[in-house]
DNA sequence: TTGTATGCGTTATCAA
DNA sequence: TTGATAACGCATACAA
């Protein structure tokens, strides 16, 4: 019955319909729809609301609509620069929506992401955002049973949920090895720490492409579970340089890891490119201003989770993508680190801001 | 009126009370403060709640009891390291708690941060959690009239809101000089990018060390509105050459700056430590990777941002802490890039691994 | 310790 | 295009 104003002295809808002189609904209409109105009643509403200096209250309006205007983000790490790259375009994009963000961190275990899901999925959300394609049968299975859009991110593979946004790390490894050998380099060995299915997929990578030039040797390999650091990547290149004093060249499954390597090498006054060559992943800042400056494999994170957040808002808004599953590829940058081998006597140290020549090899689909 | 069950099919409130045979406040208390009800109908409210599977509507909670259960976290940078392990530290501590995060970016804008402050603070937060102290001054406002716990995080000050956690930059500045000073360097320089209010008060304790010693010239601050970035550092530090070519040692406001200082003097052939030592800020992982290892002033992020949620949470659910401003400290992490001038012939490229002699500055009140 | 009555602010439904 | 009515699911206040 006739409340005047609520006990909070909070402004209601109802205050703002009484004030134009119109129903509660009508006012409710005008901030979800305003189309719907008349103009006449859509320029009252408006400056009673903006007059009242009226604020929604989203629980009642979840608990009237029964769904929430909150988009779950589950990632694996908070710490990994690629992640925070990610999280930017997501942040980024979801500015100005009416969506906010509600982010968990798995810490790369399935069973945690499970164990989230079950309760995002608990708060009706708008969409959702999830990492990688590895989930565990019953996150798949909530995945397909939630009603709403859902993207996965971070890579591309057979059998969306839902939307995809990546690359294939599995083709982007192939490009970093073929870019070795294209510069001269044969005995290749691969640095890998966290081991997970992503890294584990640009081993593949590796492992397909050195059987392809008939150079693979199991003892070329060392990986670790140990979560990666620039530390650790010195000594996997420790234990790989005890196993295979003559290798070539390493591929590093990430930065951190070929900035350590690269450190190791100053250490052990190996020449980097002269004696190894070094390539990463991901290409982070650092690798253009290292000296040598570093090889890499370059992944547009900013664009994915942007790319992800505005196609998840649109979809939410039900406007379905023309294509559900977007390859974004990758580029192989090619610096000194990693050219050619016995190149004519160009000294590790020589001068930097040599131009980045770059080979895009989008990766194809499935 | 009778509704028996919920359309949608959802396990209710009242659903659970039912079969617990109690009402549905004896079940609602059960949820919130178990200790409340008798140990028969706490089990039986437990079991049938399980039996069930019934999981709470948030949003009714929330519009019925006038509050959510929402940390809002304002923080000016979703890229920056350092800003990573803080949220890593508030994300594990908010776990396992009823709490969840509403993240959001300022950009290092405090426009920006004073409009998010008035969305979050129009959905009623439990708590906030703010970076820094330099609000505006409607900010200020805003915060002060909150009924909510707050958390100023990143930096202690005087005239906290509410509670503060953070350390003295300041003071940790004055540390890493005077670590320099001790070490024989005397024509030291200061780099610094963002000039975000933290920057400027690390360079205003390098200022004040400096002319403690009678050693303060304007030509040695190189500073730029730029953002971070590992390539910036060394570009300023060229600068900073270019006008002062006999430095002894350059002490960088961030560890990114420090490492590209590093890479320009080897593209330079200078020696560090021998002709240029380099101090760093943050004591991010790669520092004591790098050849020759890189001095920095370690600061307790996670910690920072563990105990700042921790402290929070405590306060919402009214165990306010005996102490409401909260001193982190810093530690100046001595490494091989500020070794003694002059040293006896140690090469830059000496072995790694050198311990790592710490000395522990807490900064003072004030 | 437990229960009753009522309110929280909005939207869905259906009718006009 | 607009409005009346009835949820939405839970918690507060107060009483027992």
């Amino acid at each position: 019955m006739g409340r005047k104003r609520t006990k909070s002295g909070k402004i209601r809808l109802a205050e703002v319909a009484e004030l134009a002189g119109v129903s509660p609904i009508t006012a409710s209409r005008f901030f979800r729809n305003p189309e719907a109105l008349s103009v006449a009643k859509r320029t009252r509403v408006e400056s009673a609301a903006k007059e009242l200096g009226y604020v929604p209250n989203l629980a009642a309006r979840a608990l009237a609509s029964q769904r929430t205007e909150v988009i779950g983000v589950l990632i694996p790490s908070l710490t990994n620069n690629v992640f925070s790259d990610v999280l930017r375009g997501i942040y980024d994009a979801s500015e100005g929506s009416r969506y906010s963000i509600q982010l968990s961190n798995t810490r790369y275990s399935i069973l945690q992401e499970e164990k989230l899901l079950r309760l995002f999925l608990a708060q009706k959300p708008a969409g959702l955002i999830v990492t990688g394609i590895d989930q565990t049968a019953e996150s798949r299975a909530m995945l397909q049973a939630a009603d709403c859009p859902i993207v996965q991110i971070m890579e591309i593979g057979p059998d969306p949920v839902d939307m995809m946004i990546g690359f294939s790390h599995y083709d982007a490894a192939r490009a970093a090895i073929a870019h070795l050998f294209e510069q001269g380099h044969r005995k290749v060995g691969f640095v890998g720490a966290r081991m997970d299915p992503r890294v584990q997929r640009r081993l593949d990578g590796y492992v397909s492409a050195m059987k392809d030039a008939g150079s693979f040797d199991q003892r070329l390999v060392v990986t670790t579970a140990t979560p990666t650091s620039v530390t650790l990547g010195g000594a996997l290149f420790t234990d790989l340089l005890a196993r295979e004093p003559d290798i070539d060249a390493v591929f590093c499954a990430n930065d951190d890891l070929a900035l350590g390597v690269l450190f190791e090498c100053r250490r052990r006054e190996i020449a980097v490119p002269g004696q190894i060559a070094i390539v990463g992943f991901n290409d982070l800042e650092f690798m253009a201003a290292a000296v040598p400056t570093l090889t890499s494999v370059r992944t547009n994170r900013y664009e994915m989770g942007k790319t992800a957040a505005t196609m998840l808002i649109d979809a939410i808004e039900g406007r379905r993508p023309e294509q559900p599953v977007l390859d974004l590829g990758f580029k192989v940058i090619e610096r000194q680190s990693s050219s050619a081998r016995r190149s004519d006597s160009r000294p590790a140290v020589s001068g930097a801001g040599a131009a980045n020549k770059m080979i895009a090899l989008p990766s194809s689909h499935d």
